[in-house]
DNA sequence: CCGCTGTTCTCAACGATTGTCAACAACGTG
DNA sequence: CACGTTGTTGACAATCGTTGAGAACAGCGG
């Protein structure tokens, strides 16, 4: 039902499809993303990444993460919150951010009530629509104080989703 | 019927009502924005400011531009060209954004055609929702290369609208 | 086990933006 | 209209996320 990053084997074998050489680095990187993270920043994969490889180079991360987005087996984000997420989620969908904590969640809307009149796009050939809802996700609103962000843009779909 | 910048007279007021002072720079900067840039980046608005007054840093340009923005003067775009845009429409509306030479076209979405399932926001608040439209302008289709990005990210409301 | 390639790692550079702070100018005051 | 206070400017360094370079290194086919 949910188009969602391949698992661990599959990228595998479509490295090695391509020439390109799996690394263990490259593993572990495919098995953070589709085990664990949903819509991380380079940095977050890295740190989880760490833990397990500690000599794992933010560098390397960066590589792996690009040449993934590159062959389309995950989709590079800019939500406007610093940096760079990678979603897993390959499903057309868009993205509730929380403006206080950072959090990512994940929101379909049918395309359908997106239409634009033809005549207003003279010319314009939309080939995507990204939407990102802003506002303050349920956790925030409960614990809240409704001044700054407070929280620092996050490393991952935070807390939260439990 | 748009609401746009206000004038550099009326900005002039404000900022003294604000207790912030008119300098020379920040009443150039208000004629740029009023008279020509509509969605410049402050790269942009320093290059046209420094034409009549050689000695203005990007710095100055900055401050003013973030001052307006958090004024509610302008509004602070961040399309994922690279660097932020200031928008000098105020009204409620959306961008087609050209992947190829990174113009920035207006454009206005009936924000009904985006009714959220409330039960799919699980108390999910939002407070604004941001639209990109990514595709390539019709003057890009014309005179069109398929492949890269040629045009680096641009300065402004590229070419385009004449 | 060898070697060719593609990889990893370290480190420096990059572009956009902001912090710092001394020199400076706006503007209310006398 | 000169004066002093206070916010502003401009030069410069620093920051952040990300990428470039190059040498050491490790897949993987032979
Ligand atoms: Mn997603
Ligand atoms: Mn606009
Ligand atoms: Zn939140
Ligand atoms: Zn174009």
């Amino acid at each position: 039902m949910v188009d969602s990053v391949k698992s661990p084997d599959e990228l595998t074998d479509i490295f090695r499809a391509r020439g390109l050489k799996v690394t263990p680095q490259r593993q572990l990187i495919f098995r953070v993303l589709h085990d664990e993270l949903r819509h991380a920043t380079a940095e977050a994969v890295h740190a989880r990444a760490s833990r397990d490889m500690p000599t794992m180079s933010l560098r390397t991360v960066y590589q792996t993460l690009n040449d993934l987005a590159a062959m389309g087996e995950i989709v590079q984000l800019d939500l406007g919150t610093g940096s760079s997420r990678f979603d897993t989620n390959l499903d057309a969908h868009q993205h509730l951010v929380c403006a206080e904590c950072g959090s990512v969640r994940d929101i379909v809307v049918d395309s359908a009530d997106i239409e634009l009149a033809e005549a207003t796009l003279e010319g314009f050939a939309v080939s995507s629509t990204d939407i990102v809802f802003r506002g303050r996700c349920a956790s925030c609103a409960a614990g809240a104080r409704s001044d700054v962000p407070s929280t620092p843009p996050l490393s991952e779909e935070t807390a939260t989703h439990a």
